[in-house]
DNA sequence: GACGTTTCTTAACCCTGATCAATGTGCAAG
DNA sequence: CTTGCACATTGATCAGGGTTAAGAAACGTC
């Protein structure tokens, strides 16, 4: 599955066949069965991820309810990157949804592409700025939008993943309760 | 004023005097007045700024109305970030709410800087990471807390600058009509 | 110092979504 | 099958903040 981080690099970096055989050997495929942590609360954030097959979930335990942030999707990285950059632990969970793959690489073998192939250090900027777009249009749709249409839109942009979602994390994710969720899915049914 | 941006980069990036020296001529050092703008509507954003002293706000034209998303504060980074990096026009303004004093680096001169110093790729993270954490904890502080609390953290973290921006502008900072702001304050007037 | 403009406040009413509590549904384990 | 648990729905009530419209205050300008 390793293709698939390539085809996302190629987008941002140039690299030749021979040059890419010496950086794929520093990526590592790991299997996630459903539930399975990609970092529990209190790790150290180690690796970037870059997800090929699954969907994961990225949440904080707020008195003891699950406060959900993000979904992270196939073909996009996944990682704790603020605590993967500041080296603290990670107050949130990063958890598979459903049986999951993903391409990881570990931060010394970040730190050693950085140094042996300088354009890479695009690829820091890149996920990060990845993340920044993320959390910006999530931000802007919570200063524009109601719930209802922060449901509708992601209904429209993920719609069959979300149906494997429980709604109570919908329902987290969009900043709602659940019964909030299941009004406003009321009010949209009898339309 | 350019020590104010080298001792922030300082907390990054190690270099000689020398390097400084070169370094730090590329750096343009400009001053706004009040109303004046780092960006308009429209124009590429082709500068990263760190402001030395003043404010600047970062806001939307939607319908005629000012929406507000950040304030820019003295030794932080200013930009339209996004379009720095994609080169796609802006659609936010950025404006000086006060005189204020900024040290310029283009985008060539950045360019340059990360050719000549492989170290100052770190400086493109950096920003970005910068920015992230601040739209993270913005993002967060909607989520987890009323307008009034947030008001209240406003306060808190930023007392004096504040008393300097009109009501409007923080209400739509919070995420609320400035008659919302109005009642909030009348009733913490009451305590 | 009077005027117009911009900003801020107040009030009445409305809407969205929170909270609390009860009920319903689905599924897994015994 | 049935017991139990997690999840979803529903209803009643409530609070925060939006909208509209009006007036008050502050400020710049002539």
């Amino acid at each position: 599955m390793k293709k698939n981080i390539k085809n996302a690099f190629s987008n941002f970096i140039d690299f030749t066949d021979s040059e890419w055989l010496e950086i794929s050997k520093l990526f590592i495929e790991k299997k996630y069965d459903k539930g399975e942590f990609f970092i529990q609360e209190g790790e150290y954030c180690n690796y970037v991820g870059f997800i090929d097959k699954g969907l994961f979930s990225y949440y904080y335990l707020i008195d003891g309810n699950r406060s959900t942030r993000q979904f992270f999707f196939a073909n996009n990285f996944i990682s704790n990157y603020s605590c993967f950059l500041s080296n603290e632990k990670s107050k949130a969970i990063i958890q598979a949804l459903e049986k999951s793959s993903v391409t990881l690489i570990h931060k010394s073998s970040l730190s050693q592409l950085y140094q042996n192939f300088p354009k890479f250090q695009q690829l820091g900027r890149m996920i990060t700025e990845n993340l920044f777009l993320i959390i910006s249009e999530k931000y802007e749709s919570f200063l524009l939008e109601s719930a209802e249409e922060r449901y509708l839109n992601l209904i429209e942009n993920r719609p069959k993943v979300i149906q494997n979602i429980p709604q109570y994390m919908i329902a987290s994710y969009l900043g709602i309760t659940p019964e909030g969720l299941s009004r406003i899915r009321k009010r949209l049914a009898r339309r």
